[in-house]
This record gives structure tokens, C-alpha cells and sequence, in this order.
DNA sequence: GTCTATACGTAGATAGAC
DNA sequence: GTCTATCTACGTATAGAC
């Protein structure tokens, strides 16, 4: 059943969301779709490989948003929209972005994992780099912190709107696109 | 030994910045202060008791450094910086700030521990907005966005430093200071 | 593919001696 | 304050039947 396989990855990815890696477990799994621990054992016989399925998953649509975005006529602000709903298309009001939340259980995840939670993290800022770069008609210095910056804003949204109960996402979406790129 | 109790939080509140809140141990402690888990469990009779100790000196330092800067007449640049080493003099390279380690930990936080944390997060967006709107000279509708978009990025600059292996906070903070607030 | 059964480690926590 | 000893719960993981 590859479908079930499927599955298990997202669901995977959504613990992480709410809980992180080293919180989630096959136990939330096997009680989600209601089979044993063995069973997820089959799919991915360990935590790791799970782990991994999950960040190829992520990697996967963030080499496909990068490639449609360099022929796109789009303006910032859809761009910046699709980038927003890449890795969730509609955030629970219990969850962050994947990445964020891997990224801070970075000391503890198996070698393999890091790899590619690097490979990850770069490709993002590279990723939104090109997005700023494309739209800003002046210097390109600072690009990269610049990035970063809006990088940051879009998952700082999330992370503090979970704590204090408030989207603020569109306001500092709006902040950004005005201050930040429009300069 | 009121000494060894407050050296437990700092080690407590080191382990949070490399490796969450879930996943820090009394064993991890016990070991690092040659006594046993028995003896951590004397001085905080639960984990929820010691995690609530790090929030509370986390809250303590937010509140002395809001206080601080209503007087001062400081620069942004040197506000920011006491800032940012608020609540870790020196990163170690494998740590991030230990607020934003605890937010991403915020769905299995006890209760009491969340209601802190929404505090500490809220005191830090209006210390922040606080910080911007004393310097712009500007408009200062959209400071709550723009206290959210900086506090995430000095953050962001630690967590996407740490994955990426590579100091990203100087440039940030110059463009920051740049782009931002002198617009 | 999914099950039962089980092994083994580690976690948080407590009782009671020193 | 710190210890030894112990408990219970839960984690990842495996063997082997269906």
C-alpha cells in the first residue's frame, strides 16, 4: 500500500509541526490509522528513515517551487503567498513550519538528517534570495540577509502566533513587502 | 545550597538552547554535576517545576532590560545588541535562544509553563516595538509587525546559523539598522 | 501489510538511609 | 543535600505468526 506509506509521511510531517522530532513517536501514528507500532515499523523500519522521507518530501517541493518561480510573471506578494502555504497548505493553529521546527531539534537528529536539513536551509534562503532579487530594481548587496530577514518574519509569524494566539502573519506579510522590498 | 540550584537553571537553560524542552534530561544534569538524578529531583521536586525556574529568570532579564532602555539614550545598534545576548552572554555554536527552543516545544509545555511563555512572548514583541518606535521618526502604524519581523530575525539568524554552520547575525543586524528602522 | 509478543533502554519520579 | 534502590511509563526496535 503505497498510498498508507504516503500517508504516514505526512502525518509524520504534521507531528513535527506541532510537537518536533524528538516528541513525535510511532505510538501517535499507529493510534492516528488506528494499526500497531509493527506495522509503521514495516514502512520505515526506523525513526530515521521516517525522518528522512519526511525532509525528502520537504526538499522535493521546495526544488519545484524554486524552478516554477524563476519563469513566473507573478508579483512579490503571490509569490511570497505560494512560498507561505509550500510546506502546509493550510496551518492548524497548533502548528509552525516543518523546517522551524527541525531546525531546532537540529543537535539531535541522526547525522544523515542533518545533512540534509543543511541542504534544506540553504536552498530556502537561496530560494527566497532570487524571489527578493527579481523584484528589487536597487542593490543587491545585502540580498542575502535580506532573505534571511523575510525567511524569518514568514516562521516567526507562525511560532509566536501559536504562543499568543493571533495570526499575525498578513500584517507582517503586508509590513514586508512595503518596508522591506520596496526600499 | 541556593549557588547549586541556580547553577542547575543555567545548565538547564543551556541544555533547552540545544535540544529543546522535551528532549533535556535530570540525567543529562546529574551527570554534568557529578550527583545523581535523586538529588535534581530535591531542589525541583518535578521537570515542570524546573522548567518554570528557567522561564522565570528569563522573564526576570526581559523586565530589567525593558526598564533599562526607558532611561537610556543609547543608540538602536547598541540597544539591539545588549538585546540580543539578553538571555545567553555568548551562543555557543550549537545553541539558539532558548525562547524561541521553548516555543517551537509550545504544544507539550504543562500549562503553567504556557501561560508563562505567552507572557515572555508578549513582553518581548511590545519591548521590541518599544525599541522602534523611540527611534523612528516615521510612521508608526505597522511597528507591532515590525517588532515581530526583527525579533525573528536576530532568532532566525541563530537557528539558520547553527544548521547552515556560519555567523549570519552581523550582516542581519546591520541591514536591519538599515533597511528597516531608518526608512 | 498487519498482528502479537517481547526485548531493552531511558525517562520522570518517589521512599528512605546517611 | 546527596545517596541507593526501585517503580512505572513509554520510547524504539525486532522476531515470527497470519
Amino acid at each position: 500500500m503505497e498510498n498508507r506509506k504516503s500517508e504516514i509521511i505526512s502525518f509524520a510531517k504534521s507531528l513535527i509541526q506541532q510537537k518536533g522530532y524528538a516528541a513525535f513517536s510511532y505510538d501517535d501514528i499507529s493510534k492516528h490509522f488506528g494499526i500497531t507500532k509493527a506495522s509503521i515499523h514495516y514502512h520505515f523500519e526506523k525513526k530515521e528513515d521516517l525522518g528522512l522521507a519526511v525532509l525528502n518530501r520537504l526538499h522535493l517541493r521546495l526544488t519545484e517551487f524554486s524552478a516554477s518561480i524563476a519563469t513566473s510573471r507573478e508579483s512579490l506578494e503571490k509569490k511570497l503567498d505560494r512560498f507561505y502555504r509550500l510546506q502546509s497548505e493550510k496551518f492548524a493553529a497548533n502548528e509552525i513550519c516543518p523546517v522551524s521546527a527541525l531546525q531546532t531539534d537540529f543537535e539531535l537528529l541522526p547525522e544523515r538528517m542533518r545533512v540534509k536539513m543543511q541542504e534544506i536551509s540553504r536552498l530556502e534562503l537561496t530560494v527566497m534570495q532570487d524571489m527578493i532579487t527579481d523584484e528589487a530594481s536597487g542593490r543587491e548587496a545585502d540580498s542575502r540577509a535580506m532573505a534571511l530577514v523575510v525567511l524569518a518574519a514568514i516562521k516567526g509569524s507562525l511560532q509566536y502566533g501559536r504562543v499568543i494566539n493571533e495570526d499575525m502573519l498578513p500584517e507582517v506579510m503586508s509590513g514586508i513587502c512595503q518596508s522591506i522590498i520596496r526600499r
